[in-house]
DNA sequence: CGGACTATTGATTTGCGTCAAAGATTGTGG
DNA sequence: CCACAATCTTTGACGCAAATCAATAGTCCG
C-alpha cells in the first residue's frame, strides 16, 4: 500500500480545485491518501453489481463506464469517467451499488478504502464539501444525459456527447478540437441509446456536414460552433460553482 | 419567518432517518430551521433556469418536477419530488441551476435559506452526511431514469415509473396498490420521453393486460408482481444504505 | 495467416410520432 | 345552476426515425 504523493492523486486534487477551495493542508491530506494501484485490461468489469463496495476507485488513466442492463441484455452506459475522476466516490457514503463499472480501454485506477475517504471528510469539512460538490457535478451530467437520450435525435445526441467530452477532456477550460476518445461505435450506441448501425450512419452525417469526424477512437472537431448548435450544448452543467 | 417546529419539516427528517442516523439534537436542529411557507398554484414555475438560487425548497405537499427543454421546446422532466423531498438541496452546495422546477399540482413548499442549510451542515457533521446521502439517492434515481428512457419501450417505461412512485409514496416500506399520482398523460410523456398520444395507447395496453390502471391522477395496481416484471423494477436504488 | 472484433452499407420492418378530430372532464363566470 | 371555455383523454390514419437483418470489408493481434 503506497502512501507517497502520487501524480494520479494530484489530478484528482486538480479536479476538486476546479470547483472547490482547498487549503494547502487539505490538499496534502488528499495527496497522502493510502491507495492500491490496479492495472486493468480493456472491457474488464469491476465494482460489481449488487455487491457492497469497500473502496472508492480513482481513475489515473483510461476510460471507465458505469452501466446497467435491461432484461434483454442491452447495455446502457449511464456515466463516463476520465483521467482525474472518481467514478464511485458516492459509494463511500452509500455503498449500495448502482450499476457496474467497466473499463473501455486499458486503465490504471487507484483504490482507496472507504474508511480513508470518510476519515478525510470527517476531519476536514472543506474536503467533505468538495466531495459532496463533486458528486453533484456527476448528478448534473446524469440529468443532462436524460435530456440527451430522451429528447434529442441520433445526430444531436452524438454531437452533444462529443461536445461534453471535448469540454471535459479540456479540464474545464474551453474545449479541445482534437482529442482521443477511445470507444467503439457499439459503445457510442450504449452511451446514446442507439444501435451501432445507426451510430455509424449518424457519424457519417456529422462527417459529411463537416461538423466532426470520429475515427479510430479520436474526435476531430471541424466546426465547434456548428457542433454546439447541433448538440444543443451548454457547458454550464459541467462547471462547479463553489469557488 | 416562522421558526417553530413544523409538521412539514418533520416529514423531511423522517425521510433522512430512512437512510441516515441522526441524534435527537440533530433532528431538533433541522426541525427548528427558519423557513418561509409558499403556496403555489399548479403549473407554476419557480427556481428559475440559469438563476442562482439563494434558498432550498422543501416539499410540504404537492408534486414538484424538475425539467429541461430542448431547442424545439419539448419538455423533459428529469426528476419528480413528493411530500418530504427537498428537490434542490444540492443548490446549497452548487447554486448553479440545473433545469427549472415547476409544480404539477397546487403545492406548499418551505423555503430555507442556503446559509441556514450550510450552517447546519457545518455544525453537525452527521447532518452534512445525511444531506450528502440524500443527494446521492436522487442521483441513483437519475441513473435509473437514463436506463428507463434509453433502453425500455413505452409500456415498460410507464410500468417502471408506476413501480417507482408506488414505492416512493409508500415511504420506503413496500409499495402501495392504490395511490394518487396527480399528473396528466401529457406529463407522463414528459417524464418518459413519449408523446401523450403514445402514453395513452400504452396505458390502455397496461389496463387491458390487467397490470395497472391510471385514471384521474390515481394509480391502481392490479398485479404488482406482473407490473414489476413489465417495468424491470428493482427497488434497491431507492433505498438508503447508511443506517 | 486466420480468427475476432469493428466498421460500413443496403433492404426491410416497426415502434413511436404527427396530424386530426371527436368526446369527456373540469373549471369559471354570469 | 347552467353555459361555455379550456383542458384532458381517446381513437384513427399515416409518416418517419431508428431498429433489425444481413452481408461485405477492414483492422488488429496472436
Amino acid at each position: 500500500m503506497a502512501t507517497s504523493i502520487n501524480a494520479g492523486l494530484q489530478s484528482f486534487v486538480d479536479r476538486l480545485l476546479r470547483h472547490s477551495r482547498l487549503s494547502e493542508v487539505e490538499q496534502a491530506a488528499i495527496l497522502t491518501l493510502p491507495f492500491r494501484k490496479l492495472t486493468l485490461r480493456a472491457n474488464q468489469d469491476f465494482g460489481r453489481i449488487g455487491e457492497r463496495a469497500k473502496h472508492c476507485c480513482f481513475v489515473e488513466d483510461g476510460l471507465i463506464a458505469r452501466f446497467g442492463h435491461n432484461c434483454d441484455g442491452e447495455r446502457q452506459i449511464t456515466a463516463l469517467h476520465i483521467h482525474g475522476d472518481m467514478p464511485d466516490l458516492h459509494s463511500a457514503i452509500r455503498p449500495a451499488g448502482i450499476g457496474g463499472l467497466t473499463t473501455l480501454v486499458p486503465a490504471t485506477i487507484l483504490q482507496v478504502a472507504h474508511a480513508e475517504v470518510l476519515r478525510l471528510a470527517f476531519n476536514y469539512p472543506a474536503i467533505a464539501e468538495a466531495f459532496w460538490r463533486d458528486c453533484l457535478l456527476d448528478a448534473a451530467v446524469l440529468m443532462d444525459w436524460i435530456m440527451n437520450v430522451g429528447r434529442r435525435n441520433a445526430r444531436a445526441r452524438l454531437a452533444h456527447l462529443f461536445c461534453e467530452m471535448s469540454a471535459r477532456y479540456a479540464g474545464g477550460q474551453g474545449h479541445l478540437d482534437n482529442f482521443r476518445f477511445p470507444v467503439t461505435q457499439q459503445q457510442l450506441g450504449d452511451i446514446t441509446a442507439l444501435t451501432s448501425v445507426h451510430v455509424n450512419r449518424s457519424l457519417r452525417t456529422l462527417r459529411e456536414e463537416e461538423l466532426v469526424t470520429f475515427q479510430n477512437g479520436r474526435v476531430i472537431v471541424s466546426s465547434w460552433a456548428e457542433l454546439v448548435r447541433a448538440g444543443e450544448f451548454d457547458a454550464a452543467y459541467l462547471t462547479g460553482d463553489g469557488v
